[in-house]
DNA sequence: TTTCATAGTTCAATATATTGAACTTTGTTC
DNA sequence: GAACAAAGTTCAATATATTGAACTATGAAA
């Protein structure tokens, strides 16, 4: 998911441009906020913001309530659940965990990579009380996540800094790996292990492996990871689901067409 | 969810009308389509749809395969995800499901109306094989539903004739209910009974039982559904979740505000 | 290979969306 | 209630998006 290129004739369609990152703005911001505050926080100019917000709420993109305030609305949902019903990728995975009992008291998760953050694709809860629950759709930094650290492994270094070109993530624990120096030294750990561990990096008292899958070329499209209590993640634990998520990985990459 | 009006000026903004009526024309079409078809199934200028297009994939809005073909992208993930992540009914119905252990082996739903639809906003599915699964933004003709029932039994019969102006929807089974006429009774029914009931509408083999969940003011917002092979379901299973259900759905009422 | 139809792409005249400025409404302070 | 600032709304001149027509590329049929 690069920032693509137009290709050919520059296209602006500036409403469509603006409406996009309004509906952004909404979705990172995590609370309802007002038209005036959104406005001087996009840089639009009032007239333009008023014109397009009426639209945006006729549309049922975003939502308006009695006081003013903007969420986002329930339109999206449409888009989203078609994506996830056509991703071959998706679909191969609920198939392999409905299928595979092995992974039934714990939590599986799908992400792919997008710019710094991995974002979750489909999300099989547990029933341990992890203190976080994965949603479709959610975003997290991505070195701090199992799914993240397996797509990062099976990358070149210059790729990896590449995609890391400026300030390093928040930190979401004191766990939480600090720089891409020490990153880097994981990825190579992870790539001699097999799998890659989230050791309370993104949740204390929660530790996850990871293993990436690949397309029909080798590149790394998306991560599985499998989520544990700490309590019970002894090196036997997770080395056991470690290999038993890298099998996955291997059948959801040859769906995909990997010959590897 | 109406087809709401733009108060004061209008506003046309048609380059995003049209973004959102391709987006929503390739989430109907349920498989990738071309350019041409698209551009024709909507009536756009051809240079128009060209141009839309190339920013709609530039956006991740829309993923064009190597042949050409078009589907829905990733980008509005992070919106549904964010739709959900700030909505108080979908949080009330996570936290009470999780909270209640009657319900642990079934599937457990949360869907609101849009037009003549139900959309799931919450699923909770259990392990049962219904032969569907329940997603997240999807979407069933509202009448074949143990949750659109439950919200329509709790409105006027003029506003029910008002939600089916034109053709009765496509059954889904040979018991969908075949008029709005017999809808109309189901609802009376519905009324008496207390709680909604579908035996094999939707699916057959699968039997729900639903109750809707009322705002402030009183009017049916959502409705809450659980489902079960037809098998298990009992009159007088029917009864007891029935009532189960009925309870949750005046506890998410009142979290919403409703003092019936 | 040629022919033809369809799909996709480019471009500038025309249509209309954008937006600065003015106005109105709302909320706060004195 | 008056004064003031900020938020929200309107409107027409200006900027630019739209799109018909022309062109290019692709695929199928003869």
């Amino acid at each position: 998911m690069d920032e693509g290129e137009t290709g050919g004739a520059a296209q602006s369609v500036p409403a469509l441009r603006r409406a996009v990152a309004i509906l952004d703005h909404l979705a990172e911001c995590g609370e309802p906020i007002s038209a005036a505050r959104l406005t001087k926080a996009l840089g639009l100019p009032k007239s333009t913001a008023h014109g397009l917000l009426l639209v945006l709420v006729e549309l049922d993109l975003v939502a308006r309530s009695p006081e003013g305030l903007l969420r986002p609305g329930p339109r999206s949902l449409r888009w989203s659940n078609a994506f996830l019903a056509q991703s071959d990728l998706v679909e191969a995975f609920r198939r392999q965990v409905a299928a595979d009992e092995h992974l039934s008291d714990h939590s599986v998760t799908l992400s792919v990579l997008d710019g710094a953050d991995v974002v979750y694709l489909a999300c099989r809860n547990g029933a341990a009380p992890l203190g976080i629950t994965f949603r479709i759709g959610m975003r997290l930094s991505a070195p701090f996540t199992a799914t993240g650290k397996a797509m990062f492994a099976a990358m070149t270094e210059a790729d990896v800094r590449r995609a890391f070109p400026s300030r390093w993530p928040d930190p979401l624990t004191p766990r939480s790996v600090a720089s891409l120096d020490a990153f880097l030294k994981e990825l190579e750990a992870t790539r001699q292990r097999g799998h890659s561990v989230d050791d309370g990096q993104v949740r204390l008292g929660m530790a996850c492996v990871g293993a990436a899958v690949r397309d029909a070329q080798g590149l790394p499209v998306a991560g599985v990871a499998l989520s544990f209590l700490e309590a019970e993640a002894s090196a036997a634990v997770l080395d056991r689901f470690g290999n038993r998520l890298r099998a996955i990985a291997e059948a959801l990459s040859r769906s995909l067409g990997w010959r590897g």
